[in-house]
DNA sequence: GGGTAACTACCTACTAGTAGGAAGATGACA
DNA sequence: TGTCATCTTCCTACTAGTAGGTAGTTACCC
């Protein structure tokens, strides 16, 4: 039993996962859900409001996630497959093929501010999250550093959505999984 | 002296790259170059046109482009660079801070199907080239390689496009260089 | 009765695309 | 050389459909 607010963000995330921002429109969610399209706008009064809703809950559900990952296993390489291997499955069955963020951050000079923000703050928190993963993997000695944390980190981040794009451009969702652990490859000392 | 066709696809491409293939109408083009809609029809009878014809150009300015970076330098590691450096200018300049196909690849599903499969066979032609460029490194030994050439090749491109991603989520176009040398260090022989 | 959530009905602005015409350039031909 | 037909380019004026958003109403629930 899930709230008609909720719904409509399952849709509208969807939807921006498929094609972004201006892609989807009051009444593509509200033929999908079976809703009248005013009363969308009673739950969210303007789309700017709607999308910037929905990357709040994204970026919870996102730090959630990544938290619950270093509660399930100590190890840095570990955490950082299993964050990996989360995409992998979205990726595989289409549940998410996408990132939210990473799709809106494309369009990032044509968002509004107060969602390109939002969308800012999702990308500077899963570089900290990375970079805290990096670091202790590093003085566990699990990963060679060859740069400092935060900017492998971003090298890692780039690779991950980078690879997702590519996933989708050569309609191959496999390729995900062959880019991100080559480069995971790259980072762990017993693969030099 | 440009003709009228290509001034089209200039502020066509511009308005892509800013905000993908939703994110532009004819009106937006008419208002840029001081022409009527229908005038616009009249040269690119439908959007799908239009787009099919920009990626096309697209797609031979980088392949030209390219080939004349291999004319300018036999070191693959220095073709590599340059290729690197051509994006790092375009993003420090903001002439052409991101890939038309790379804007459009994260669209691919809502794209119509001539642009789609003119979008996949740049993601093609960059990675064959990359992977030459890279396979020519590893045997001159200015490279080395964890994987085959295709692989890495799959690597650093989605390296270069992830960069681009995060270049415009910070806002910080000294990003991309951050992470594409980065990457590139992980590479380079002497970076061992 | 007040609040919430849904509805019908509507608005204005904009979307891609079309019909048909005016202006100028080009080339053929007597 | 004059003129006629054709082609290209751009125009005005229009269409049907869709965009995001609003006003006011009904129904239910605490």
């Amino acid at each position: 039993m899930t709230s008609t607010a909720d719904k409509i963000l399952d849709v509208a995330q969807s939807l921006i996962v498929a094609g972004g921002y201006n892609a989807f429109s009051y009444a593509d969610i509200s033929d999908a859900i079976g809703i009248r399209k005013a009363s969308i706008h009673h739950h969210f009064p303007t789309k700017a409001e709607l999308v910037a809703a929905l990357v709040d809950r994204y970026r919870q559900q996102v730090e959630a996630g990544l938290k619950s990952l270093q509660a399930q296993s100590a190890n840095p390489a570990d955490q950082v497959q299993s964050y990996l291997n989360f995409w992998q499955t979205c990726i595989r069955d289409a549940s998410l093929p996408f990132c939210v963020c990473a799709m809106l951050a494309g369009e990032m000079q044509m968002l509004p501010d107060d969602v390109a923000s939002r969308v800012r703050a999702h990308f500077h928190s899963l570089a900290k999250w990375l970079a805290s993963v990096l670091q202790a993997g590093a003085e566990q000695h699990v990963f060679r550093l060859d740069q400092g944390p935060e900017d492998e980190a971003q090298v890692l981040m780039a690779s991950v959505h980078g690879a997702m794009l590519s996933a989708r451009a050569f309609g191959d969702p496999e390729l995900f999984a062959a880019i991100v652990n080559a480069q995971i490859a790259k980072l762990l000392v017993q693969g030099r």
